[in-house]
DNA sequence: CCATTCTGTATTGTATACAATTTGGGTGAG
DNA sequence: CTCACCCAAATTGTATACAATACAGAATGG
């Protein structure tokens, strides 16, 4: 990870996750070399990742935009993402150990020790959310389904967003989990499937709810 | 598609396809870009192309080979794709006009002549094939959806073994798309993804029974 | 006044040279 | 004989120069 291409690609996608760059900015690869401390080669590389990522756009002349995520947008992807990760959750049932289920249960405590909390931990209840859906895409044992899903996962908005959930919406995320790793216990690959296609549609609301109560905050400081 | 790289992907794309480089070889850049005629920058990018459409993998220190699809893998792969675009065509249904269902149409007779004959015309198959499924894709209207799949149906395998295919398979082919075309006549979403799910796992079984079956005569012929 | 073409400028595409890394094998010590 | 190490060759990664292309604004004709 020490190559110039992957800096560049951890670099710009820092810009956008953090707000740096907004959507529907154009982006131009010798203005990012010259930020990034490369040459435009491994820009290009880094552009072209973030591309499949989803998180710059291309025109048909092959100029780079921020990608920018209307509502319909950010909701198609979580449609796509219910049924992949619902997907995932009952092959990852089917192909469950001990070990890993141990592991999936560190990760969700370490999500509950995250949220108690008067102010919840957002960065580490993110992380650990991540590794625990990593456990699970890893688990389900497709290379080409883990290929299709990382594409969808990295989602600047709902980053960003995140920090707006209700402690609700953090509640019910971590008792889902429990709910996940009751099915996986019983290897019940079509329960499994279930929660996780619900789970996935009920963090879609969380981040529809939040989203627009961060638009109404920004409209009332402005 | 004048540019060197896309040049490039292709050629390197139907290399891979005619089994020219057969899976489990490794690729350098340099031996492909003198057989392109062009330079290695269009080909790196040419192989990362590749690396998402699964046709090339890359080791831990980004050497390159021919992907190997095991049965297993194809499996996969056609169980993702019968989700995926079973989606597609409900989203499609919901959004047929007259002018597409007019197209698909047109595609479907084309193919319904192409394997008519006593000795089928596989390469107008595969090719109106694909522009059937492109355009119900495109119909979905989901910019995501499109990138998923995308990555899915480029399967050489598939391609190699289609000339294998039984005339059965061809005529049952042919009539699942007619059924298609009744779904989305009625803008039945529900209807046309159950067809389009059920229509790619009978591919799959398809391309397994000829895959088998190649498999056989190559063994005998050796 | 509008549309259109032309032209300078900004931006991306490609080739090439060079740097960094990996690979494979040979050599010497144990 | 084996194992570790190190060096030479092969291969990928990066920088840079140049070529091709697209964009925007001015000039021109209707």
């Amino acid at each position: 990870m020490t190559k110039a291409s992957d800096r560049a690609y951890s670099m710009i996608r820092a810009m956008i996750l953090s707000g740096e760059l907004v959507a529907g900015d154009p982006v131009r690869e010798e203005a990012l070399a010259e930020r990034c401390g490369v040459s435009r080669t491994p820009v290009r590389e880094a552009l072209r990742r973030l591309e499949v990522d989803l998180m710059i756009r291309k025109t048909d002349s092959q100029r780079s935009f921020v990608a920018d995520w209307s509502l319909d947008d950010v909701g198609d992807a979580f449609e796509l993402r219910a049924m992949l990760e619902g997907h995932a959750a009952k092959r990852a049932a089917r192909n469950m150990t001990d070990d890993v289920l141990k592991q999936l249960r560190s990760c969700n405590t370490a999500i509950e020790a995250a949220i108690s909390g008067r102010k919840p931990d957002v960065a580490t209840f993110l992380d650990r959310n991540r590794e625990f859906h990593a456990l699970v895409l890893k688990t389900a044992g497709s290379r080409r389904l883990t290929t299709l899903l990382t594409a969808l996962i990295e989602q600047p908005v709902v980053w960003r967003t995140a920090h707006h959930y209700s402690p609700e919406a953090f509640r019910r995320s971590h008792s889902e989990h429990d709910d996940l790793l009751a099915a996986f216990g019983r290897r019940d690959g079509a329960w499994a499937e279930t929660i996780m296609a619900g789970h996935i549609r009920r963090a879609f609301h969380a981040y529809s709810d939040a989203h627009l109560d961060m638009k109404a905050q920004e409209r009332g400081a402005a």
